[in-house]
DNA sequence: CTTTATGGATTACAGATGTAATCACTAGGG
DNA sequence: CCCTAGTGATTACATCTGTAATCCATAAAG
């Protein structure tokens, strides 16, 4: 399982955005971050080694792409996270955050839509 | 904010649901960890630096106690895992991790009642 | 042709983390 | 009274992470 840390995991947001893109967008992307040019190249390099980016070239520059689409990682993420908090159990997640935080009217509304739809697919399994 | 790593993790869920014991317990207590005693030791110590655990003379040994709540932590983690991954979002999560795992039928039934109360508290402050 | 800017590769370095080993103290067994 | 076992304290050490700096090649500028 590949793990990506949390400042790599910014430069993966960004690619996931932007793909396929230069080192120098990605630069360019993440300004509000405050990186120096130098670090995001080594996390750029870093997730080459772990196998989260790959690269083709293009004259002396490089374009990155994800090698993992942000869906699988989520899903791979939250898996575990949900594993080792709340011992792989989803309702108590739910509970801690929106005890903390106001779930916005729309996001309210899609996951009741999004129960309901579990709902039907476990009905049908019977 | 406290910090806390995944092997710390580990000790912390074991004084969370047995304190307060001594570090014989939680090492009784995590065997199936295959945790050297030294390294059990050790993450104790560094629980207490960080300021998760606090403890207690009796005798020769300690007594620790959690010093932050499940509760707490688990709000504080979940809060900035979603922040990190799903900007902040709630329904994604949930979304993505419905997609990978069975929810069972009663954590969704749960997950329903939730969300209606939710709802009844988010027409309330209309 | 020489200088300079730009892009990747390599090296740096402190702090966190996983995983222990060693040190030091004290109470109990012989 | 001396040795051993259990307990906390200190030290160890490789890897990962955050955050760069330095090195090197080359294309563009002069």
């Amino acid at each position: 399982m590949i793990e990506i840390s949390d400042a790599e995991l910014s430069i993966m947001h960004c690619i996931w955005q932007h793909h396929p893109c230069t080192a120098a967008q990605v630069i360019e992307q993440l300004q509000h971050k405050a990186w120096h040019e130098k670090t995001i190249k080594t996390l750029l390099n870093r997730l080459i080694s772990k196998g989260a980016l790959s690269y083709q070239k293009q004259g002396k520059a490089y374009i990155y792409s994800p090698c993992i689409e942000q869906h699988a990682y989520q899903q791979q993420a939250s898996s575990s996270f949900i594993k080792k908090l709340f011992a792989g159990r989803l309702t108590p997640l739910v509970a801690s955050f929106s005890q903390q935080h106001t779930v916005s009217a729309d996001d309210l509304a899609a996951l009741k839509q999004l129960v309901a739809k579990l709902e039907q697919e476990g009905k049908n399994h019977d």
